[in-house]
DNA sequence: AAAATTGTTGACTGATTGGTCAAATATATC
DNA sequence: GATATATTTGACCAATCAGTCAACAATTTT
């Protein structure tokens, strides 16, 4: 009933997803998330309810249904330094995250891929490898 | 010559790299540090010159002056997620602190860092250890 | 086709952001 | 003590922030 969705959420929470990557939480602006997705803020608010449910949502979306893990692995890195302490929703989909790979050893999967975000140059830089 | 600085620098820095370490880099406002150190916008301002260059002078002082470790690593990891990929000032620290520790495993010591931070709860948080 | 429901639009808001600056104040040199 | 230099003060600013909302549009239900 009522109006059909203009867009697929799945599809969107790939674009938030990258946005949230590129420049952080608090990095990142509604207008950022609003020119690389082309949906409007009403609509953004709608769908998500705030910029943390934007958040939550990609997070979530990237979690539950699997997607590619480096696009996972740095939404959790930017939720523990960003979020975790002060939102509840965020920190039990991290919660959730670690205790489903608690087979691997997750401190250096989180070191490896900052290092990875963080485009140092220089020298050496293949220590843990 | 000229009025006496009302402030030790090195004691500023202190409180500037604790506020950086609790709310990171685009988390943190001006009157956070305003707050935090007692001192005014334009006496931070003229001993720093930019947020950018707050953070910049903590990040310095504590990779050059040697201090506690876990402080350093904290802003190392708030510069690697927020700043590195903009500010060469910042870059070139963080590099320089890598090539200083590249006896470590550089990794693993990011990715514990980031989890005590995280204040994740619930079951059996002791993976890399 | 009227009523009810849901989604879209984009202008608008109050609050907050990083940053500036002229005036005032304190110290050093002459 | 006069002049020069350095620091402090806090009011001020344009820009940007996250979030709102009434009007409009599309779809389903009755």
């Amino acid at each position: 009933m009522g109006r059909k969705k203009g867009f697929q959420q799945a599809e969107i929470l790939v674009i938030i997803s990258n946005v949230f990557i590129e420049y952080g939480f608090e990095g990142t602006s509604l207008d950022d998330l609003v020119k690389a997705t082309g949906l409007l803020r009403g609509s953004l608010y709608s769908a998500f309810g705030s910029k943390r449910g934007m958040f939550s949502a990609a997070l979530a979306e990237n979690i539950k249904q699997g997607k590619d893990s480096e696009t996972t692995i740095n939404l959790v890195i930017i939720a523990m330094m960003e979020l975790t302490a002060k939102d509840k929703a965020v920190k039990k989909l991290v919660e959730y995250w670690y205790e489903e790979n608690s087979f691997l050893n997750i401190a250096e999967l989180l070191g490896e891929a900052i290092l990875k975000r963080s485009h140092l140059s220089g020298g050496n830089l293949n220590n843990g490898k």
